[in-house]
DNA sequence: TATTGTTATACTCTATAACTATA
DNA sequence: TATAGTTATAGAGTATAACAATA
């Protein structure tokens, strides 16, 4: 421990994971009430990020069941955020694929977020508000190695 | 902008909130399924960090209704991890604090989502590393500043 | 026969409204 | 009369199991 910069990999993950836990709920308090769930938001998400995609993929993403994602997918092609399209590659296959609504509402959503955050940034020091410009592009190197972040064309659907 | 390093507040708030979305994937995706539910998982933190607290006051913090708060803390007194105790000042109050079941799956589950973490850290380069250790203080500051984050027992039931 | 997605049913969690007890 | 909490009921969201359609 000759840099006192650097922590063990195991103190850092878990001085990580706990302020991940603390800024969850700051997160969730952040974001507009529950006019769509966290899950919904998710989903729209990943779409926006990664294109059109299968159910199947889409369900092993967010963690859920295929059944739960074909009714969550149901509930957001009915307002609109979402639609269906057949694949002409595969019969038995449905790509779900973002609306110009889904769109426009998941943009919302984050215009509102960042502005309730940058009253929060601006109570903090210059210092910590450096640190945490630094430190932007590793947490996308972090949220990248997720196992199964490709494309959603790409990704099978879990072995 | 002479300093390349620093952002407008508006461009750091679109930065964090977009990481802080991302991340809450991922974290989601580390954290032990669904034996607890996340607003669950947060109460109980919250329990342990501030120590015990009114029911009121809970449902105002994890933005829920005070039924549902009543509800919530029925099932974790069912499941030993949180108990009620009558307020000797007001017979009308409930405080609801922590067992040490509680803290003791707390503890566990943090164990179970640091070791995942610490593999995705792993996989990171020793700059990306670096910088997050060192935006760790930062994102206490930031966590630190939610409204109504002082102790459970002097915060007011949200006027 | 295997794979993709849907339907059926049950359970958990939350909200709103009505209620009880204490101040 | 106001406040702290509970009970009653309804709705959203998810899981498991059974099903239909395509490969």
């Amino acid at each position: 421990m000759k840099d006192p910069r650097l922590l063990t990999d195991d103190a850092l993950a878990n001085g990580v994971a706990v302020r991940l836990e603390r800024l969850l709920g700051l997160f969730r308090r952040l974001s507009p009430p529950h006019e769509l769930s966290l899950t919904a938001t998710s989903v729209l998400a990943t779409l926006e990020r990664s294109g059109p995609g299968r159910l199947t993929v889409l369900a092993a993403r967010e963690g859920v069941t295929q059944p739960a994602m074909t009714q969550l997918i149901s509930r957001l092609e009915e307002a609109d955020l979402a639609a269906r399209e057949p694949d002409p590659a595969d019969g038995r296959v449905v790509l779900v694929r973002m609306t110009a609504t889904g769109r426009a509402m998941l943009a919302r959503r984050r215009e509102i977020r960042a502005g309730r955050l940058a009253v929060m940034l601006a109570a903090l020091t210059p210092d910590d508000r450096a640190a945490l410009a630094a430190a932007l592009p590793a947490m996308d190197a972090l949220a990248s190695a997720v196992p199964g972040d490709e494309t959603l064309a790409a990704a099978r659907p879990l072995s």
